[in-house]
DNA sequence: CTGAAAGCGCTAACAA
DNA sequence: TTGTTAGCGCTTTCAG
C-alpha cells in the first residue's frame, strides 16, 4: 500500500500534476472531460492533498489564528464560548482551519502558520496586535474599539446599549438612574458610561454626582458602589450596572438593605450571562450578538486575506434589550 | 530585504543548511562552537523556521486538534470554556499548537493537518472517532468513558461522585433521596444513576419506584419530574438532580409548591455551572476538574505522538462535594 | 562531528 | 487547455 500523492492521482487519470493540481483548487481552465477523469481517480485512490506541501509551495495556509486572553471570571467563560461558536461556524464555512491560541499575553501566536488573526479583545495583548500589524498581517480585533488604528474592530455597540437602557428606564418613569461602571480602563467600560451620561443627558435627567459609580465588572466590586447608592439620602429608584455580576450583586444589597425588587428598585444589567436568567430576581439586561460577532470577523478577515479589502472595518453591532424581572414603573411617577 | 531561510543563516554561520538545521532541532552531535555561531546568526537574522517546511520534510505537524460539538446549552458553553483553558495551557506548556474544529458531527477534522485529536465528547461525533481510530492517530476522548474501544478516555469520575452526594445527604439524615437523571442515552447520565443507586443500596435505603425521575440535563426537562416527585404521597426528603440546571428548577418547582429550600426539601446538583453560585438558593453540587480533564488529556496524547505510550490510558478525576445553602439536616432524623 | 544531495508533495510561471 | 519545470524551506540519509 503505497502512499497516493498528486503524483499517483495524475498517473491514474492520466494527466499532469498540474492538471491536477488545478482540479483541486479549482482553477477553471480545465477541461470538462480531464476534470471528470481526475476527481474520478482521486475518489477512487481515496486521494488527500498534503496541507504541507500546499500551504509550503503556495505561501498560504488557509487557516486563522484567535488569541483568547487568559482570564478566569464567568463573564469571559461564556464570551469564550459564544465567541468560537461563531468563528467556528463561520471558519467551517469558509473551510479554514483555526488555530486557538490562549495566551496571559507572554506567549505570542505563531504568527507564520496563519493567513490572519482574530484578536478576542486585546487587553493585555496590545504587544502582539502591535506585532501583528508590524508584519502587516490580516487581522481584526473583536469587543475592543479603537479609533486611534488603522485596524478593523467588530464589537457590540456599548454606547448606544447603554442609551437605550436609560431611555427604558425613564420611559419606566425613573429620574433618578444611577450607574454602577465596569472598569473605566477598558474601552467597554467607557463607552458604556458614556452612553449613560449621553442619554440622562439627552432626557434632561440630572446625574447627580454620587450617580456614577465605579466598579470593575466583577460581582463584589459592586457590593461598596450600590451601597453607597442604596444608603444614600438622595437614593436612585433605578441603576444601571454595567455587567450581569454587579446588578445582580446590586440585587442582593438592595434585599439585604429592605429594598424590594423591583418594587422598589429597578436594576438593569449588561451581557445576559448565563446567571441572568436563574438569578434570584430574574435580570432585565442587554443582550449582545457575540457569537455574530465571531462570525463577522472570521468573514471580514477573510476578505482581507483574499484581497478583497484592504481599508480598517469598523462595525458596531447592535444589542437588545431582555426584560425580565428587575425592573418597574417607578412608585414615583405622577 | 529579502527573506532569510535556514540556508542565508548557513551562510551567516559558515556552516551548512544541515548543521542549521540540527541546531534548530536540538541534535546532539553538533559541536559547541558551531553551535554558538548558529544561534548567534540565527538572533542577528531573525530567523524563524518556516514550519510547513519543517512539516513537509519532517512529517509532522506539532499541532493537535480538538473537536468540540457545536451544543448550544448553557453547560457546554461552561464546559467548552473550561476545557479550552485546560488545553490551551498543557499546549502552551507543551509548545504545540491547537487546531479547534467545532462541528454538529457532519464536517470533519483536517486529520492530516493534526498529529492528534482531543474528542471533547464524542456525542454526536462517533464517525470521527471511527475514522481517526482507524488511521491509527493518536487520539483521547474526554468526558465520555468508553470500556469498549481501545481508546484513550479521561473523564470524571461520575459514579463516584453520585455515591459521595448520597452519602451526604444520607450523612444529613435523609432516608427518602430520589434522582432525576439526565439523558440516560449519555454515559455521564448513566454513570451518574449507577452511582446513586449503588450508594442507596450500600447504605440500605430504599429506592422507591419513584424516586428515578428521568430528566435529560436541561432546566426545563426537570420541571414534570420534579413535580410528580414533590407532589408524591410519599415524597422524598432530598433530591439529586444530574444537573445544575435542573437542580435550580427542582428548586423552583418546590417554591412554587409552597416547600421550603432547604428547610423541607434538599436539593444536590452537578457541575458547579456559573448558575450555582447565583441561584435563588445557592446551590450545592458537584464541581469537577474540567480544565485538569484539558490539561491532563494533551499530556497524554503527546505521550502517544512521542511514542512513549502506547497502551490507551483510562482515566478517572475525582470531583468535589461544594456545599452551599440547598441541603438541611431532615427534620425527619430522630 | 559535518556536509552534499535527495527528496517531502504541491503550486505556479512559462511554454506550448 | 495542457504540460514542463522550477522551486517552496526544511529534514534526513549517507558518506566522509
Amino acid at each position: 500500500m503505497k502512499k497516493i500523492n498528486i503524483e499517483e492521482v495524475a498517473r491514474a487519470a492520466g494527466v499532469s500534476t498540474t492538471t491536477v493540481s488545478r482540479v483541486i483548487n479549482d482553477v477553471s481552465t480545465v477541461s470538462e472531460a480531464n476534470r471528470q477523469r481526475v476527481l474520478d481517480a482521486i475518489r477512487r485512490l481515496k486521494y488527500r492533498p498534503n496541507p504541507s506541501a500546499r500551504r509550503l509551495a503556495s505561501g498560504k495556509s488557509n487557516t486563522v489564528g484567535i488569541v483568547l486572553p487568559r482570564f478566569a471570571d464567568m463573564f469571559h467563560s461564556f464570551y469564550v464560548s459564544e465567541l468560537i461558536k461563531g468563528v467556528g461556524s463561520a471558519v467551517e464555512r469558509l473551510k479554514l482551519n483555526l488555530l486557538l491560541h490562549v495566551t496571559d499575553g507572554r506567549s505570542f501566536v505563531d504568527v507564520s502558520t496563519v493567513d490572519g488573526i482574530l484578536f478576542a479583545d486585546i487587553d493585555g495583548n496590545e504587544d502582539q496586535l502591535d506585532f501583528v500589524m508590524n508584519q502587516d498581517l490580516p487581522c481584526v480585533v473583536l469587543n475592543h474599539f479603537i479609533n486611534e488604528l488603522p485596524v478593523s474592530c467588530i464589537s457590540v455597540d456599548n454606547r448606544a446599549a447603554a442609551e437605550q437602557v436609560v431611555d427604558y428606564l425613564a420611559k419606566l418613569g425613573h429620574r433618578d438612574i444611577a450607574t454602577i461602571t465596569g472598569h473605566l480602563r477598558t474601552p467597554v467600560g467607557i463607552e458604556r458610561l458614556d452612553g449613560y451620561l449621553k442619554a440622562m443627558k439627552a432626557r434632561g435627567l440630572e446625574v447627580k454626582p454620587h450617580f456614577v459609580q465605579r466598579g470593575d465588572y466583577s460581582g463584589p466590586s459592586a457590593r461598596e458602589p450600590a451601597k453607597r447608592l442604596l444608603t444614600h439620602p438622595d437614593r436612585p429608584t433605578a441603576i444601571f450596572a454595567a455587567s450581569d455580576e454587579m446588578a445582580v450583586t446590586t440585587i442582593e444589597t438592595a434585599l439585604e438593605l429592605g429594598l424590594r425588587v423591583p418594587e422598589e428598585l429597578s436594576v438593569v444589567g449588561f451581557d445576559d450571562s448565563p446567571i441572568a436568567a436563574f438569578a434570584r430576581v430574574p435580570l432585565t439586561t442587554v443582550w449582545q450578538p457575540l457569537s455574530q460577532v465571531g462570525e463577522m470577523a472570521v468573514d471580514v478577515l477573510s476578505k482581507f486575506i483574499a484581497g478583497k479589502q484592504r481599508q480598517p472595518v469598523k462595525t458596531l453591532l447592535g444589542t437588545k434589550l431582555i426584560e425580565r424581572q428587575s425592573c418597574r414603573q417607578t412608585w414615583l411617577e405622577r
